[in-house]
DNA sequence: ATTGACAAATTGTCTGACAAAAAATAGCAT
DNA sequence: ATGCTATTTTTTGTCAGACAATTTGTCAAT
């Protein structure tokens, strides 16, 4: 008799620690190479040092955090190489995305797709941030989810929370949304009208333009992170 | 006084079980959908709970194992469009690290990688199953490091872990394997000839034909997933 | 055989503790 | 004051023990 609505919590301390602490991450309320200590951690989310320390791993195997033995974790440090590399393999895996979506995806999926653009736009031009951000989510969600390949979501996903650890990607989005817009319109014709090589070669421009605009405020933000920075 | 060879734990027992579970899963001593329990693990390798459950964790975000709450990890099993989408990711990545390759590789690399496909030709002459799969290591470190994305070398390696969880592959080599060296070889002559574009066609091939090894044989072992079987 | 209640086993989580390593501090010599 | 060394403090790595919640297994009753 006792069951109208339970399921509701279904889930378990450590998960919710896990993505309390993500979330934190990737949103920037934890900055790149900030220390981070377990005592703090554990009442700061009140929970106790197992349940936070197997967060932790979880975390240092998404390489979102570090954990150097002996001195404890801290949210991880891109390094230029690291972005370079990161973003060659969003250009291979997107690429692949786009064109298996133009191949597989169904009506309704293209037209789910149209419509997140659709919302893109309109965010876009209200200035609204967060409206962006969601509808952006929004578009991978349904491109992945209709690429067949799961995994190519699971990679990829956890990609793309790492890129949050360049400060530039976030600040990059005001000058760039206009022709962003206009590369994700094309990526969207393409896809509509069945040309599966080109949605590729388009999503692979779209990720490379991206990378030029966040590496090129690289330098700018970039931390200081050996010290052997020299007088 | 007394440091002649310290420095040789320098490792944190937390590692060391996860390195051990590790090499238990793919190396197939822990099998597919073996269930883990933690007390049993503990006595067996000697270590208290908090240890092995963060090791267990680490584990699971590699989807070496799953965790099902309350109800414990297990080894995680694969299933048939699972092994369709790793295979996938194989063909793009491999491909890739195999074009990059051919353009950045020194020529010392590319000896090294000669020498590692030699040694490999060898084994595989000798019936010498731990010398191939040595080599075939050996080979797939000198390609991945050597194709200047640390990245795709850290993905691959997760994604090779996982397909030992199909048993199709150990079992797979004393057939294919003289068809197999005959497309490394390809590769090795297009890399040594520069030829980028085709030793990525040929690495792309070379895994395609591996999972049509593989997967043939897949529902031959296919495991009792679902508990769905009907009369 | 199916169901249901009960018992056993296992996991999720907490508390407290302690050694070892690293970081911070103080003290000393220059 | 500056730089180096030694000591104290902090933090992590690891363990033992405990307990509630949940799943699994058992067994009787219909």
């Amino acid at each position: 008799m006792t069951l109208l609505l339970p399921q509701v919590k279904a889930e378990t301390l450590r998960s919710q620690v896990e993505n309390q602490l993500r979330q934190a991450i990737v949103s920037g309320v934890l900055t790149p190479g900030q220390k981070l200590v377990e005592r703090e951690l554990c009442e700061m989310l009140g929970v106790s040092r197992p349940s936070l320390r197997e967060a932790l791993r979880r975390l240092e195997a998404e390489k979102l955090i570090v954990i150097v033995p002996h001195r404890g974790p801290e949210v991880a440090r891109m390094t230029l190489a690291e972005a370079r590399d990161l973003y060659a393999m969003r250009r291979l895996l997107e690429g692949f995305a786009a064109h298996e979506f133009t191949r597989l995806a169904s009506d309704e999926q293209v037209k789910a797709l149209a419509k997140a653009v659709k919302r893109l736009r309109e965010a876009g031009q209200k200035n609204n941030r967060a409206g962006v951000l969601e509808a952006k989510a929004e578009f991978y969600s349904i491109l992945l989810g209709g690429c067949g390949n799961a995994l190519v979501q699971e990679i990829l996903g956890a990609l793309l929370s790492r890129v949050s650890l360049l400060r530039a990607t976030s600040l990059m989005l005001p000058e760039r949304l206009p022709q962003s817009l206009k590369e994700i319109d094309a990526m969207l014709a393409c896809i509509q009208a069945q040309d599966a090589a080109g949605a590729q070669k388009i999503a692979d421009r779209h990720v490379q333009n991206a990378e030029l605009a966040a590496l090129g405020v690289f330098e700018i933000f970039s931390q200081p992170s050996q010290p052997g920075g020299l007088a």
